[in-house]
DNA sequence: ATGAAAGCGCTAACAC
DNA sequence: GTGTTAGCGCTTTCAT
């Protein structure tokens, strides 16, 4: 039997109108909670809605309505499967459905192009506002849905070419916490696994390790900044690359939740988790468990998503103030990988 | 400075024909890649659309379209958060996109009032089709929908009160296998965390793993069934009490991925992973790296995903074929944790 | 308190 | 090839 019944023509505000015997725009009235309806009218109307299974086709209300507001906007991920792309969701999802708001979130997969083709897509849906992960160079593509009046917040990266409302983790900082806690723990050779270096975020924890080995008089010792490192199996085969090495890293800072577990599993298959020294940028689920747990440097993934959801509806709801740039705290969370001091007892404090 | 240029009127199909000097309908022929159109027209158009940043309104066309799609699926998971629901999101919007349709993903929480919502919300957008992760006990609400012909496919339970296609994977039976493995490996005191009762799959889990115990001839004991276990926290204080009892489990199941981590938190924390068998439901993304790794029924959400969302695309796409029932095979990854012997030495086989 | 008419931006149907 | 007219389902404006 086919589990569809033929398919009724979808009632309109007209046919509920006809059935309860009143004007069209009685009918809207009742609909949207205006005043000036009696409530005897209110009820009849109700009961002809009820009886017809009417829904009001909200695009075609957003058409004239003043305005325009379709109550839908867009975000752009990395991956909406990636856990700190989905804690972000989850939290714009939270801000949103407190407006009435419905959210399209799509994964760009770090293309420039699908990243485009999102925003076009989304544009022609006419969402209210956009939430994008800016990947590629430059953003002045989106010049024109600015023009238009289509409020837009970047996160993790401040975009370039266009002056909007940004929210991100000082990841510079950050990753020099890293870096730091690891030369307060006595090494020296230190190596950095980071992401394609095409992404702002991955350069400046770049940045941010290099700065701190600099403060303390260190040198990146040839070979052991490693960038474009886009997979977990990645990540292992050029950690274990370093290991190889006659001079290899006492520590290493990992600077993606995915190399952060490439790295793991490289150390762990070599048995050398108890000897050199990872630390993390952003926590995962059993970090905790591990043997020895995972030091990470934790971004706040909800705080950002929160912060970002809410930037967007204020500009939407008509805030035209300057553009802020709001950075949201991390922190770090010693575990014990982060902890593992250099061999050779030389510690230096 | 303000980050928004005051907002110009968006242009519409009136004015790049003003500006191209040709009729309305040319230009909806040039935009929706329409025959007729001399390659001289044709670029006059494309001239005056890129010279005004013009993007059409789909929801406008949805109105008046043949049909009527507006490209735009709904997905109701139980949290957008959840690495489960995360990759059936990323399944749905692969196969979304290479039909060019949008996807609204949300979370129920588990909720029927919400869950209820969030299907009205969707439908005033008039979403071509709905995946629900269905929760509460009844979804005759959504008989509404059905009859105007909206398209409909269940993720993880078959609907009550309804006729329509279901994805999901044989919960009773890879229930049972989890815990037939334990039994292989000596175990008889094996106990059962299990979430929401509510929940069918819930539900099924557990009653696989009482038919197992009932193959083998052995009994739950007492208290060892232990439903609505909602966090990671309740998980891990349930099994603490198991282990406290003067008759303890030497294996447990876990019947959901929250559940496993506060399981397997328990046990690292009374220093008892080593002793006490586990098997959980659910992959999770470090579990081959901790000591023991976590043995687990690894479901196949990707597979869930992209079958749903073939499926309704099928329905969307006219298939009035008798309702089906597809069940995606999960399998079970032994890692360690699940291999650990009763202790006693009194191995049954 | 209620309704009729106009029109939002677009596509369908039918001219030319 | 191209343009004109009507109308999708709704909200606005303005009458009653």
């Amino acid at each position: 039997m086919s589990p569809q019944t033929t398919a009724r023509r979808r009632p309109t505000m007209r046919d509920v109108a006809a059935l309860a015997g009143v004007g069209l725009k009685t009918v809207s009235r009742v609909v949207n909670d205006e005043p000036n309806v009696s409530g005897d009218t209110r009820e009849r109307v109700e009961r002809a809605i009820d009886a017809l299974g009417f829904a009001p086709n909200h695009g075609a209300g957003s058409l004239r309505r003043e305005g325009g507001r379709t109550q839908t906007i867009g975000l752009i991920l990395d991956a909406v499967d990636n856990p700190f792309s989905a804690a972000i969701n989850r939290a714009v999802e939270t801000v949103a459905t407190a407006r009435q708001t419905a959210v399209f979130a799509a994964s760009s997969d770090d293309d420039t192009e699908r990243e485009r083709a999102l925003v076009a897509a989304f544009n022609r849906r006419r969402v209210d506002g956009l939430i994008v992960t800016a990947y590629g160079p430059d953003q002045g593509y989106l010049q024109n849905e600015r023009d238009h009046g289509v409020p837009l917040v970047f996160i993790d990266r401040p975009p370039i070419g266009l002056l909007a409302d940004v929210v991100l983790t000082d990841n510079v900082a950050w990753a020099g916490v890293a870096t730091r806690h690891l030369i307060d723990h006595g090494h020296s050779r230190i190596a950095f696994l980071g992401d394609d270096l095409a992404i702002p975020t991955a350069r400046d924890r770049r940045l941010g390790h290099e700065r701190a080995l600099a403060a303390a008089g260190l040198e990146v010792p040839d070979g052991f900044s490693v960038g474009n490192v886009t997979s977990a199996e990645l990540a292992a085969a050029e950690l274990e690359r370093l290991l190889d090495r006659p001079d290899p890293p006492t520590a290493v800072v990992t600077a993606q939740n995915v190399i952060t577990i490439g790295g793991v599993r490289a150390l762990h298959g070599r048995g050398r988790q108890s000897d050199v020294a990872l630390i993390g940028f952003d926590d995962l689920p059993l970090a905790d468990l591990l043997t020895p747990g995972i030091t990470v440097i934790a971004q706040d993934p909800a705080e950002i998503g929160r912060a970002s959801a809410e930037r967007l509806f204020a500009r939407i709801e008509g805030d035209d103030g300057p553009a802020e740039t709001i950075i949201v705290p991390a922190r770090l969370i010693t575990r014990g990988s982060g902890e593992i001091p250099a061999p050779g007892g030389a510690q230096s404090r």
